[in-house]
DNA sequence: TCGCGTTGTAGAATTAATTCTATCTTACAA
DNA sequence: TTGTAAGATAGAATTAATTCTACAACGCGA
């Protein structure tokens, strides 16, 4: 994952612009905590909030901001519907996104979009602090990428490693894959555990959202 | 759902005595928000957190606590596992839950626990703070329970049932639940095999699906 | 063209998981 | 208050799934 490359500042005026910040996330503790902490450790005042991806939009038209804070999922859907028209007609934007999700799961969706800043909900109050520090100065954050699937890694798997897979997502069971291919079970095996060898999935949970995540439908 | 009878207060010396409120959410910024929120408007001040099952079981060892405000999953297991515990060394312990999860899932098996106290924590800023007042203060809350979902499957699982459901959501297998939670194999089974009975799932992708549709997730 | 990695397949041995049955407890309705 | 259902737990038997090993076929780079 490399989120090290940072939107330069747009201008001498930008720069020097108190930001005015926007937070979207669908959990009113979060917007509370995310706010006063930004307010009384951080002195940053001009911040709003909203709890839907229309009342993200809304607001956008409504003022002027120069930074979001985004969670993905909303209850009237997900901002990774939303970020791309954002970025169409805010260009400038700085977008950070805090999600649940870890950063291997959406971190190569959000670096089409070019969003530079994720920070997981799991991760420490000190933690948080810093980089929404750095997100709020523009500063880069620097991502110690320790392993990177640059890769979708659903594209090494062999044609009947994914015709297993598919039977794998569909949720049927080794006896049943073996019967449906005509198959000894322990073929069907085989295969399954190269499946999750080359996706590093740990488990059907894992599979599925790797494969939810890479768009395999198969 | 019904969640209006009250412990009453135990004596005359607790109904005086300030709350002594401890938080246990694996989010640094849920814990946060409670935290301040509590502090700046309704002007509690003893109030500690943990983020694990671990934390909060030493913590409540280690200082006397009148309040829990507990979220249901945490990063070392589901609180549902150690309330029970709570409940017998310290019976006179007022819980309220804060939670993801909607009430009619997990409302069944906290009643059974003597939680009289739900929040979810999609519901907004003035009932929570609403909520946790009365909380602290020893006043029951009443619900109405106009609730639809009549037919969501997964409210009549049993507490126990509930908590196999999160591991085999979060993808471990029949072993490793068996071993985490010390039970047996078949134990584990037979409980599996009950959850997919009463939810009609017919395999894990199926459970997943219908836990993601009913919100019944991590 | 030779060799080597990948693919597709299984046998044998082993381990994981389920099923079927049963016990004990508790809650609850008759 | 008593019988019955639901819940939580396993033992024994059985079945499903995995692992470890192997091997033939294919493809491709040196």
């Amino acid at each position: 994952m490399e989120f090290s490359i940072q939107n330069a500042p747009q201008s001498k005026t930008e720069e020097k612009m108190q930001p005015k910040i926007l937070i979207a996330d669908d959990h009113s503790m979060i917007r509370k905590g995310l706010k006063l902490h930004m307010q009384l450790t951080l002195g940053y005042t001009d911040i709003e909030e909203v709890a839907t991806c229309n009342g993200l939009m809304k607001e956008l038209v409504k003022n002027k901001y120069t930074h979001l804070v985004l969670d993905i999922i909303l209850s009237d859907g997900s901002t990774l519907e939303v970020i791309p028209n954002i970025r169409r007609v805010y260009p400038d934007m700085h977008i950070l996104v805090f999600s649940m999700q870890p950063a291997e799961i959406y971190g190569e969706a959000l670096k089409q979009y070019g969003i530079n800043y994720y920070l997981p909900k799991s991760v420490g109050d000190e933690e948080i602090i810093n980089i929404l520090q750095k997100f709020l100065q523009n500063e880069p954050v620097v991502r110690k990428n320790n392993f990177q699937h640059q890769d979708n890694p659903f594209k090494t798997l062999a044609p009947r490693e994914l015709e297993i897979l598919h039977y794998v997502l569909k949720g049927s069971g080794t006896k049943e894959i073996a019967e449906t291919l005509n198959l000894k079970m322990n073929t069907v095996s085989t295969m399954k555990t190269r499946i999750y060898e080359k996706t590093n999935a740990g488990n059907i949970k894992e599979l599925m959202e790797l494969a939810t995540l890479y768009n395999v439908n198969y």
